[in-house]
DNA sequence: GATTAATCGAGACGGTACGTCGCGTCTTAGT
DNA sequence: ACTAAGACGCGACGTACCGTCTCGATTAATC
């Protein structure tokens, strides 16, 4: 058995999985993070309340279930002969990802919610979308990556954008993100 | 009028301000921010609920006047003649800060709630107590800042460390920081 | 003091006693006992849930408020010189209690409650409604009421008719009523 | 058919029937009426839930069968010579019945039940375990009984001591009963 | 002996009431 | 005018039970 034993009684709806992580999807664009409840994305969903609870803890495990495919997605980038460019287009779409994207907002509030509650920062650690994405940039574009310098590159690529967007919500320019490509890469 | 115009009645209670100040600094380190609410400041402070309404809007206001003062106190870092030696001194100062401090613990709590509430995210940035302090550094340590660069400088050398610790949760040795301050310095 | 010390603080809102009272009262006739809530009663009168938990623990107790005072009204008899008279008047005012009356409908439904649940018991035998009404027409109707005897005529005045009507369901007939004054008084 | 047609199929599990009844005869004397569920019957007796519902419709129903035979069992009195002794052996039995026994426990349950629920009541009457008890009582001890009387009579035994017990939660010594049986037979 | 059909246990489903807690407002008396 | 106290209407919390609905597994009677 490699799934979950498969035991007696009725097996767990799909059908409600997937509408709760739907209904979850659409909130969160519509009223934000903060205001979406549990008993909220129940109804939303057509869903009984104790069904959202047995499978889920919190809205930020429903959310992130919900964006994280997605988000890994979005911060995909072709391969590229040139490493500035290929830097530049990874800091691009994780500008998008960041500032425009709905999964990049379920990111947003999570590492917010994480700040704040242990849980969900295990729980973000784990899935790990931003590093993920990110060493695969470094380990493409660097040279001998020597283990334990690649994490620090990966925070050089990630952080200094990261902190110009949710510290200082500032709005950067292509030129801007041109510029940290160069200089990431010297 | 230089104080807030004095008109007739009781004057506003520096005893109450103060009692409110010092229950949430201390019950964030007790219970932690999020379980943190208006009702329970009002009870530990021995104060009124709608005096607590009557001077905040919100958790995160009284918080933020709670900290403010002493973040900006515990991320200054004296002149050095060695460039190096001051950004280590500064990163090793915001490694305390952001990992250890009472105040640090605020800044998150506060940083991680303006992720979904703009109101917070406004105050936040208004207050810009990493930026300021870094700014003094930037300043100090970089020739020829052409305006716009100093943004960029910012960010690199307040992002990586940013990243390193609110989003993989990493802990930095001494080694790690003198690394970054190198890096950034060139 | 006579009445609850008076202290400080917001004092009780008459408007919200009567209002959940009022609803009780409606409810009970509308929808029956079983089917009232403590929420569906918190909603009808336009009132907070807690406001209703804050002055009475069950829904029982809130019915006994509102409806003790008409009991004790519907079943009080005109003396009347023949005693036959008097006792058939009483039992007729019971009969129109327990059977259309909706301080009745009331009562039927806290003694059902009191059989299960000795919290709802005690309460309903410190009001002791029937037992008062019965005993007022057993001093006057029967002589020389020896203390102990006293109960035994309560028991066997409204003992037959509370069987009649609550195990066994019967619908009673005037002239079934005065033959049991008849027999009660010899 | 004599049994209820026999059809194709898996028969009716006796084991089931019987863990059922067994389970809510404990936990009524365990627990109390209220607080018995549905649910916790069927754990209880190791069932599945929908077994219970498959065959009865509501715990009173459950109950009843549960109790039944036991209550008409314990109300049996044997004849005997003198009428006011045998009466005085009925309401004896009979408050045993009330105060003691369990199958008395499930009756008071179920008569506080039916005041608030036409369907028990209905039940319940259809049962009549006091009525068949008592009614047999009467007969031997009243001479002629034309018809009508007979429910006027039934209703002089029975009510008072239900009356004292039920409403008043009074407790009756022998002589108590002794004095209530003298009176009934004159 | 295989098929058929109703049962069994388990347990998830959409609902809804429970009693509690915090919200932000209000109404007191007291300073 | 401001204070502490505390009730107000509101609504989300997480839990429990409702009665129904699948599941796979039994267990006879029928073919």
């Amino acid at each position: 058995m490699t799934e979950a034993t498969r035991g007696a009684g009725r097996p767990r709806s799909e059908r409600a999985r997937l509408a709760v992580l739907r209904a979850v999807d659409d909130m969160l664009v519509e009223e934000g993070y903060a205001s979406m409840t549990m008993k909220g994305i129940a109804e939303r969903a057509n869903v009984g309340r104790q069904t959202v609870y047995r499978w889920w803890s919190s809205k930020a495990e429903i959310l992130l279930e919900a964006s994280a495919a997605d988000a890994a997605r979005e911060l995909e980038v072709p391969a590229h002969r040139d490493p500035v460019a290929e830097v530049t287009a990874f800091l691009t779409a994780l500008t998008a990802f960041l500032t425009t994207s709905d999964a990049g907002l379920a990111y947003r509030a999570l590492l917010g919610e994480a700040q704040h509650d242990p849980a969900v920062a295990e729980l973000l650690q784990s899935a790990d979308v931003l590093g993920t994405a990110a060493r695969g940039i470094v380990a493409r574009t660097t040279v001998d990556v020597s283990g334990a310098e690649s994490a620090a590159r990966t925070a050089e690529l990630v952080g200094p954008l990261l902190y110009a967007i949710l510290v200082e919500g500032r709005t950067l320019t292509p030129s801007d993100l041109r510029g940290m490509a160069e200089r990431f890469v010297r």
